[in-house]
This record gives structure tokens, sequence and C-alpha cells, in this order.
DNA sequence: TATTGACTTGGACTTGGTCCATCGTAGGAT
DNA sequence: ATCCTACGATGGACCAAGTCCAAGTCAATA
């Protein structure tokens, strides 16, 4: 997420320091912050950001592709700064921990045509789900 | 659905009206409510039908394996009656409707030892995501 | 360095879901 | 057939996640 911001500003974007922040939050790898887990180190950081600009900043990113959104557990949303790498999640049904998979072959492949209802398939979302090594053990 | 409530009996659940209305409004084929759907489908039928009730019986139906909680949006959760029969979903992204499909092969497989990062991995869901025939057209 | 439209703020609001004290009833016992 | 009682239903308060909005602030351009 080094150079996002640069990107950004070369696409109209206004450089705040709430946005910087953000940004700043989100850069790293398996990184699956929710925006209440965003908003807190955020506000370590930028004690005066409010949660409606978290919440937008966050939305404005995702339109603009650069993190993607990602629900393992019907509870909060995620946000996974890793968009530019297209990438599945394994997920630990402990303690919910998430990796960033990369399996093989093009999962779309799988679907064969008399399964498709007549729709136009464009992608396909997969979660693994198991248990981590520390779940596992315990 | 139809000998659910029989198989319930079985493992010692109290078959009350509620229960059975739950049931009822969960039959059949590309079913996917939400709790709110399902709570105005069976007040259609039995009015006095509390949410809180609703709540419980989806609850109750998912911890006994007879339905499958299914997020596709990370807004409300959706039941699945079609627990028995292993499959997956494909979504519209137009109009948000799901259809039950089954692709070839085992999604499992796909995920190599090496990016399994020592989980116990045990399941795999995929939505597929795409535009229905109507949306397509509009 | 002045201007201004885009950005931020906080609080009210909405949606989806859970909890709990109280009341009602299914189904076994008589 | 009726009684009992533990299990289930009720509704209203509560909670968590997210959206909306009117008013205030400030980054970037001129």
């Amino acid at each position: 997420m080094s150079d996002l911001l640069e990107r950004l500003r070369g696409r109209g974007w206004r450089v705040t320091a709430q946005r910087r922040v953000v940004a700043e939050v989100l850069d790293g790898d398996h990184i699956h912050l929710t925006a209440d887990e965003v908003l807190e180190r955020a506000t370590a950081r930028l004690p005066e950001i409010s949660r409606a600009t978290v919440y937008n900043t966050l939305g404005e990113l995702v339109t603009l592709g650069e993190v993607v959104e990602v629900t393992t557990d019907g509870r909060a949303k995620r946000y996974d700064p890793n968009a530019h790498r297209p990438h599945q999640h394994l997920v630990c049904s402990g303690c919910g921990i998430i990796r960033d998979v990369h399996p093989a072959g093009d999962p779309l492949a799988d679907l064969p045509d008399a399964e498709r209802f007549g729709f136009d398939v464009s992608a396909a979302e997969v979660t693994y789900r198991g248990l981590c090594p520390d779940c596992a053990r315990g």
C-alpha cells in the first residue's frame, strides 16, 4: 500500500490526515480488520478521527478497487488491502484468524454450463474453513 | 423437508404450531430466505408468531443440521433448507437472487499443502457471482 | 493567502439480531 | 379425558454494525 496515496492523489483524491492514517493502518500482509478495528488503530494515531470518516474512507477504497471487503462470519465486514493479487481466504473455525491463500487452478472453471442457469458468471469467492495449529492443539 | 418434523420429533423436539409453520415456510428448492422474510411468511399463516421464535427456531434447525446459514452480502443471513445435499451458491450481482449449484470436483482438493499454513482444513464454501439472465438484459 | 468545494464530524437513525422475565402449552402420566 | 410441568413462545428492551445528514473545517488551486 506504500504508493497508494500517490495513486489516489493522481485520481483526484484530496489527501487528508484521516485518509493517510486509514491507509497506514491497512498496510501489511494477511491484514483483515473490521471497521471498528481500523477505527481503534486509527484513533491511536489521530485521536480526533471519527467513525463516519473511517466508514467513508473504507468505502471509497473499496470502490476504487484498492481494498476488498470480506465477510467470513455474517458479523462485521473485514477489509483486505491485498486487492491487486487475486486470492481466497482460509478461516479458523476456532479463533477466526484469516490467511490469504492461493488455490491451484481457476475455481470458475469448475462450474459446468448446465449449472449456470443462464447467468453470466464472472467471479468465484472461496472460503476454506478448518482449525489453525493453535486451535487444533487446544 | 416433508419428513423433517417427524425426524425432529424423534430427536425429542416438541412440535408446536410455530415450529411447524417455520418448517413449512422453508420447504422448497432454491429457497434462501432471510429471518425477516421467514417471519413475514410465517405471520401470514400464524399471525401471533413472534420474531424471537423465528430466530430461535432457525437457530435450532441450523444446530441440528437441517438448515444451513448463508451469508452472500454481509447483510442479513439467509436460511437454506437444502442441507442434506452438498452444494454451492450462485448469486446475481444485480438483484441478489441465489441458485444452488453443484461444481465439478472437490474445491478442497485445489488448496495445496503449502497454502494451508498448518491448518486442518475441513470445508470449502464457494460463492459464484455474475448477472442473471434478467439483469444481464436490463 | 484567500477561496471554495470536497472532506470531516458527531449524533441521530436504521437494520439485523440477541436476551430475558413471564406466560402458555405439548405431550407424558394418571 | 384431565392434569402437570418442563419446554417453548412472547414482546419489549437491548446491542452491534452500519448509514445519513447538517454544520463546520481544510487541502489544493489560483
